[in-house]
DNA sequence: CACAATCACTGATCTGCGTAAGTCCACGCT
DNA sequence: AGCGTGGACTTACGCAGATCAGTGATTGTG
């Protein structure tokens, strides 16, 4: 499978039905706020409203970089993106990666000037939020407000995650729960199983993602495959081990959960 | 300098006036908050309305931790706790530590069960916020949920910064931006200066929040002192050579800056 | 006052992982 | 066809930092 077909899989597409009827599935990004506010349609409403201008970005060419200043926030409609961190001596640090029906920097927003790059791993299409906008909403319906603070804090788990993992797992652990968490959020919006999911993402990004060499990569994908665990090949995880897997990395998925919506 | 005296210095008090008056100084919380949404006195009120029962724990003895649910916030007071991960190796990682005039616990609110141990370093004070008054207070106060959007991504970007220093930093370079940062938010809220700052961590903690054994942190820091960089002995940070600190740890502090209010 | 804890600090040994330096595809150019 | 590029994959070597196994100083406590 090409890598690129990733991008184009059908079901990445956002939806863009402005109905009001209280039924019409909406965009991922509403349905994954809906899970922790209960939206009312005018709500509902407002956040399709708040998708603006779509836009395409070629893989491989910075969407953002650190320092700019003015940067508006993304809807990820399709394609994989990455945000990361430069350091002095030319090395980087992956800090999360972003997939169809993520919402992306917020924080470049919040504080006027971007603190990381961002940059499509794969060609990405997403609908731009105006700065303006994104705090125009809030004011008007300040639940999504609320809303939009919970999903930065389930980001934030993640991070926070992805920091235990590197500070005090070994290559193995933190490869294999890397790809677990990986699978989970895939699942979550309908793309990849149980068993497997399409990856764009070549062995220097996972080295860079993981804080570690990407021939150290090599070696411990080729353990994992050798144990039986999974196999990473052409563009496509396989999880041959689920059970193992889990052990191995020690993860337990509740972070990304959420047991239905907290405000009514 | 005694430990203990770290928590009970007097500048750490917080401020209860529940005066109107424009002027008023508020919470340090408060103030942190009005940097970046400009504050009427009616949403200063709230916020101090916000602030519960006062409660006191003891150093060392969890306040929470991971699984509990129906879990209250904190603003804290006086002392410093940290937050961390267990994992089930018995090792655990320290994700952050927090300092007066920080709020806590908001993900163990917003999901419903915490994710994360919380921990005293010291002895604390910190007054209690309810879930219920939190939620309540969003949506009579909409902009209130804007700013603490805005404090939760600040938190997060400390957080990003430890995670690219744990994946990409050696040890030296990492133990020098640690001091740095906390350096720097101590000033913040009126605790040490540029040149030092009382600091109750034990080089385990040290280790525990770098990602490196406590062995190992004792040899950096005697490097580090070796080198005329800075002191940490008895409590006591003593930066000797601000400088070459921020060149071998490649400190950019902006992440903790904000330049101020973008609502007005 | 003895005791158990907790902490700073040290030296010796072992190892996970990075670095360097490649080979071997599969591809899109011209 | 001939070249350049980017990715997967190796092997050999060396080092940063973990682990183990201590010492001694300073606390708090029954």
């Amino acid at each position: 499978m090409d890598r690129a077909t990733v991008a184009a899989h059908p079901r990445l597409d956002v939806c863009h039905h402005r109905s009001s009827a209280l039924l019409t599935l909406h965009s991922p990004f509403a349905r994954k706020l809906g899970a922790f506010v209960a939206l009312t349609s005018e709500e509902m409403a407002a956040l399709d409203r708040l998708h603006g201008r779509r836009k395409t970005f070629p893989a491989r060419r910075d969407m953002v970089h650190q320092g700019m200043t003015n940067q508006s926030c993304y809807i990820l409609a399709s394609g994989w993106v990455c945000s990361y961190k430069l350091l002095s001596g030319g090395t980087r640090q992956i800090v999360d990666f972003q997939i169809p029906g993520d919402f992306l920097g917020l924080r470049s927003v919040l504080f006027r000037t971007a603190d990381h790059n961002i940059e499509p791993v794969t060609k990405v299409e997403a609908s731009e939020v105006l700065a303006g906008d994104l705090l125009d909403t809030f004011s008007k319906t300040p639940r999504l407000a609320t809303a939009v603070l919970w999903a930065a804090s389930r980001d934030e788990a993640m991070v926070v995650e992805h920091l235990v993992g590197i500070g005090r797992r070994d290559a193995r652990e933190r490869t294999a729960h890397f790809l677990l968490e990986l699978g989970a959020r895939l699942k979550l919006v309908g793309l990849g199983t149980a068993s497997g999911f399409a990856c764009p993402l070549s062995q220097y990004m996972l080295g860079d993602a993981l804080g570690m060499s990407a021939v150290h990569v090599n070696r411990v994908l080729r353990e994992l495959r050798e144990g039986g665990l999974v196999t990473f090949q052409r563009g496509q995880v396989e999880i041959h081990d689920l059970d193992a897997l889990v052990a191995l990395a020690d993860f337990d998925k509740s972070y990304l959960d959420h047991d239905g919506p907290l405000l009514k």
